[in-house]
DNA sequence: ATTATCTATAGATCTATAGATAATGC
DNA sequence: ATTATCTATAGATCTATAGATAATGC
């Protein structure tokens, strides 16, 4: 039944990487600790001798979670450095992102259940954003050496509402329009 | 313990009332029904004699939570008809509106529930949305005979994705930050 | 007589804990 | 000997149902 310490290490792992996806897909409160740990391979038992409570997982899955989407994201605007929006609108603002919410953006998926939490999950949600942030920052034009921050947070919030409506229509010309109208307005908004 | 027809409906209306906030509050599955029925100032054993089931509530309280947000969203931009964005924006992007998701838009309150949850929640979501899009599209100045949709469409997912990472971070400098950035960009893009 | 609401409860599921089991690591 | 994981279970809570109660409405 014993595993070896590096085992261990990469069941723990595992079932943070397992929760950050099922906790996007169903909420914090859609899921419970069994599920989780069958997801992981394991069972329920042995879960609290991994973490301390299952708002303790919540805060670990939804900083796992805000580091994969940040990295997702840096590298789609540096994969292109001329059109670092362009790419960011085609991955960010696109059917298919808008149909994977377990592996897609934990803001739209996560957030507004994350206000509902603790201070533990806030806290882990908050580094993830800014380093949204600073990726547009970086790509921004910058006019009057004016602060681009502004302006970022702008763009960012546009994706993330278009995603969340985008995914809260069934009606799919609608659905979509939402995508393609925040891509138009993001692309006026940062021309230079 | 039976009370008048009158009393009855008017006590069905409370239950929806008050699990339209309380959704908004703490999430579909976030609430149980003992505590719905307690808020509403009845008793758990009757609700099944109200409604069909957890999920028709849940429907019935999105479809009453859109209603209310569209009147008001209408009644603050009908009040100022000059400068309907700037009323928009005041009561939307205000910490006020942030600070208070029980009674505030429903749509970044339950959108990614909604989006989880079956296609009678969702479509009691739709209409809602597209009243909100139909107020802006009034007030949009038209452009070269174009469709105001698209633009009503980016302004709306702007405000819904300021006021969602608004609620998301602790930090308050940042969560004002979102408001007045989305703010400044909304003036900026309908402006004519 | 009808019926709106109540009390009571079934059965499932949820978080959390206790202690057994068996493989690792000294 | 230590410990990672397992089985088993406690106790709370959740959705849903059954049947009692008492006031309305014919």
């Amino acid at each position: 039944m014993r595993v070896s310490r590096a085992q261990a290490t990469e069941n723990r792992l595992k079932v943070i990487d397992v929760a950050s996806q099922l906790f996007r897909e169903h909420g914090f409160d859609g899921i419970g600790l069994n599920d989780l740990m069958k997801g992981a391979g394991l069972t329920q038992g042995g879960f609290y001798k991994q973490f301390e409570s299952k708002e303790d997982l919540a805060a670990k899955a939804c900083a796992r979670a805000m580091e994969h989407a940040s990295e997702r994201w840096s590298a789609a605007a540096s994969a292109q450095p001329e059109r670092p929006f362009d790419a960011l609108i085609d991955f960010y603002l696109s059917p298919a992102h808008r149909d994977e919410t377990a592996k897609g953006c934990p803001i739209v998926a996560l957030g507004s259940d994350a206000a509902r939490h603790g201070a533990d999950v806030k806290a882990s949600f908050e580094p993830g954003v800014k380093a949204h942030l600073d990726v547009l920052d970086g790509h921004m034009a910058v006019v009057d050496g004016e602060n681009p921050r502004a302006k970022s947070m702008a763009v960012l919030a546009t994706m993330v509402g278009a995603l969340l409506l985008s995914r809260s229509v069934s009606d799919k010309t609608l659905s979509e329009g939402f995508l393609e109208a925040a891509a138009a307005e993001i692309r006026r908004a940062v021309a230079t």
